[in-house]
DNA sequence: CCCGAAGACTGATGTCGATCAGCCCAGCAT
DNA sequence: ATGCTGGGCTGATCGACATCAGTCTTCGGG
């Protein structure tokens, strides 16, 4: 092992990847960057941008409409890319705002396009990380199109604590939650207001806990049944590529 | 030019291939199988299946929700992939039932991996290709999230004219759409019953008709106001990779 | 020490869209 | 010719969630 950041954790998880190829992949961290909470790093529309991998702390990236509501597509973690579809597709579809302070390493998209030519293992395994983000899209839009506000919440606590527990920063018990009450309702499309009372009633009913930057899971069970949470695409076991 | 399927021309859009490219590009296409409207080729929770290209036709990809309600992620026009996400996570996590009749193309997996590494260009296509798709989900969730009704609607229509304008299968005058109300509502998280007064209403406002399996802009411009649609991250000119 | 801002929290009121319960028409099978 | 099914369409009612308009606490700055 050369390098162990949370991105070589995360694709390692897919791609069993050797020496050469973890080496290519370390020499993709350019410059080191620090960034602080509520300031955007990447804004809607803009072009010609880097992309980053996310080393330490939370991001969002969000659309903002032009009537001023915004919606949260996903919160970022260690390990995650930030931009990489804004720089593919070469502009912006929306903006990034780290939730705390965050620290992320550079890319440059010539250096990774150069990195899938010499290791085409790597291109297979980023095309991997890509489908994942996008499953996760895909079930937050469930999430909104079909749940009501009981159930989105709950089934967004559950998931949020299975994919942070994949890169151990969490369990059945709870986690470590830097968010606020309005992070949450730009995510879930629903009033800060109606977050706050939803969050209580989640609460009464013994099922979760959501206080002082910290989500205790009271009773995990009846929490995953009341938000028929299906945790089974989030676990598969080892390498799928040898 | 080798081949001129809709796969190749969408690519094109993004990498100019060369001819061995093409050549590899085509060789992927496998068995051609046809399938009916209606009755799904993939279902949620399968595992082990190939992936297909949309020759022809329209198909949607779902998921279900344990009560029986739907949320449907995505349309498939000619040219897109189907499956290739389930492939990749080697899991389905969402099942597709073809809207018409189609024809689709099979390709394996393993293929398409040697394809990666016998032409890296190729990765990056197909990786860009999954980056537009993922916009695409995004948007969704955007419109599903924090639109009425109404916008939800009108955006929904606009954009998806925007897309098939793209291959050639509608301009601003409107575009032959053989989804029902139902598929509607399904997409866009609401009742058919609502879905019904909400085309009437766009309709009495003299903005779009949604009529006998054909969407007409009766005032595309009105309509695109209306919908706050911003029609920027759809047209892009020509190659960006040479 | 006071002030302002951010975040959590609450009650009253209003509305958008779901739900229920139908009708109508066209196409098709019996 | 009769009934059935799928899709489009409609009125009445109801409830989930938004909105408005606050309070309270904490924290950092002047």
């Amino acid at each position: 092992m050369i390098d162990n950041t949370p991105l070589v954790r995360k694709i390692g998880a897919f791609v069993a990847l050797s020496d050469p190829e973890l080496s290519v992949l370390a020499s993709l961290h350019k410059r080191r960057r620090t960034f602080v909470a509520g300031r955007d790093l990447v804004h809607q529309g803009q072009t010609e941008q880097a992309a980053y991998i996310l080393a330490s702390g939370w991001a969002c990236s969000y659309k903002l409409l032009s009537d001023g509501q915004r919606q949260i597509v996903d919160f970022q973690i260690p390990g995650d890319f930030l931009g990489l579809r804004s720089v593919l597709l070469h502009v912006s579809d929306h903006s990034i705002e780290p939730v705390t302070d965050i620290e992320v390493t550079e890319v440059l998209v010539a250096d990774l396009l150069d990195a899938f030519t010499q290791t085409p293992r790597l291109a297979t395994a980023v095309l991997w990380a890509a489908s994942r983000d996008e499953a996760m899209v895909v079930e937050h839009l469930v999430d909104v199109g079909r749940r009501n506000a009981g159930e989105r919440m709950a089934h967004f606590l559950l998931e949020f604590g299975a994919r942070l527990a994949l890169v151990g920063l969490g369990n059945k018990d709870g986690y470590a939650c830097p968010l606020t009450q309005y992070h949450l309702a730009d995510a879930l499309g629903l009033s800060a207001v109606h977050v706050n009372r939803v969050l209580r009633q989640l609460r009464e009913a013994g099922m979760v806990t959501f206080r002082d930057g910290f989500v205790a899971f009271d009773d995990y069970d009846q929490l995953v049944k009341f938000a028929q949470f299906d945790p089974s695409y989030m676990d598969h076991k080892g390498p799928i590529l040898r």
